[in-house]
DNA sequence: ACCTGAACACCGTTCAAGT
DNA sequence: ACCTGAACACCGTTCAAGT
């Protein structure tokens, strides 16, 4: 098995997934993959290079998600986003942390879909821009809640904290702790989607009127 | 000056917001503030540790926003969130990189206000603490993209690729590339604000309507 | 061409000791 | 109590050399 840099970043994913981001070094990568350390820079300029690599192949894994309706474009897209991002969390978390130097070719086309659908729909061309980047906003936030939530240090969320609190002080808290500590992230993912597609729906006839 | 907990932070926050976080470290830090390496230790019991303390002083700061009504009351918190972040841009984003470990209490407060606005307008329980997630979800995904999007690497953005873009296979993109180009970072967070806003409002008159 | 060991300048953390 | 230097086990990266 030749070493190529695909099988490198592969290797590091694989990594990060299992032991986080601070397991990874280029000399521990070297004795994993069994080979000398320096070879590795003959495939990787740098152990930067090599992140940006693992952020590339996360959103390239991003599938594409062609709707008919705009409503649908937009959710699928998101779900899409999400998707990817959950079969690599730990990546994904590295992906969101590093400004999109390359990955920019898949994120180009995701973004032309969704701006076609916003277009065609009859939104005006500024608001099809934000109402794209409100979207892909809630997305990321999204998955970075999640992650951050369902994280190893999770024992100081509310839910376990709440047992000690005042009641007196945190009335509201104490009062939806159960719902608080229901962890049903799909659900609340879809619940922000709808509220954002239905504000969108309505952008649209409120467009469509002053046009007419 | 003695040293203290407080002061060790603080040098910390400055040397990342000025030099990005790989140029901290404790040997680096302990020459900033003119001490043994070794003394830091009676403080900050670990690398670790000191990049939670900076995690914690950026939502720390996030000023507290009592208003009116539940509009007012949301919207405050989602621009009060950004504006802390928008402080100490670096920081903030190794703020959301890190799960929440303590921040619990200023974040708790927050939680509790949002709540509280939501359930006196009306809303149910589990569409409360949804809702509250989806406006948290928007704001922090805002603020990331936003770091993103102006960090040093933004040569790759859309804008600046758009150029040796072939417009057969993004029209969208290239029709659009005055307002992809253009960087108004407060007007997309206030329009993605009002889109759920909107769509909040929506919720409450129809949860309105099937409770009457 | 492709890989290697040795070296350099860095890390975080701990120890045993100084005042 | 508070601080210290020296040491240990790690890093990333480069060099000059091997096949």
């Amino acid at each position: 098995m030749p070493l190529r840099r695909s099988r490198i970043i592969s290797a590091a994913m694989e990594l990060i997934e299992r032991e986080g981001l601070e397991a990874v070094s280029m000399r521990r990568l070297a004795t994993e993959l069994g080979c000398g350390l320096v070879a590795l820079y003959s495939y990787v300029p740098s152990a930067e290079a090599l992140l940006d690599g693992v952020a590339d192949a996360v959103v390239s894994c991003i599938g594409p998600a062609p709707a008919a309706s705009w409503e649908d474009q937009l959710v699928a897209q998101a779900r899409a986003f999400r998707t990817a991002a959950r079969a690599h969390p730990r990546c994904a978390a590295i992906t969101a942390s590093r400004p999109a130097r390359s990955q920019a070719r898949s994120r180009l086309r995701s973004l032309e879909h969704a701006l076609a659908a916003l277009r065609a729909a009859g939104l005006s061309r500024p608001d099809a821009v934000r109402t794209v980047r409100a979207f892909a906003a809630y997305a990321l936030g999204s998955v970075l809640g999640e992650a951050g939530a369902s994280a190893p240090s999770a024992a100081s969320t509310p839910a376990t904290i709440h047992g000690r609190l005042e009641p007196a002080e945190f009335p509201q808290v104490t009062d939806l702790a159960a719902e608080l500590t229901r962890q049903e992230p799909e659900a609340d993912f879809e619940f922000g989607l709808r509220l954002l597609v239905r504000a969108t729906a309505a952008l649209l006839s409120a467009e469509g009127e002053s046009a007419a």
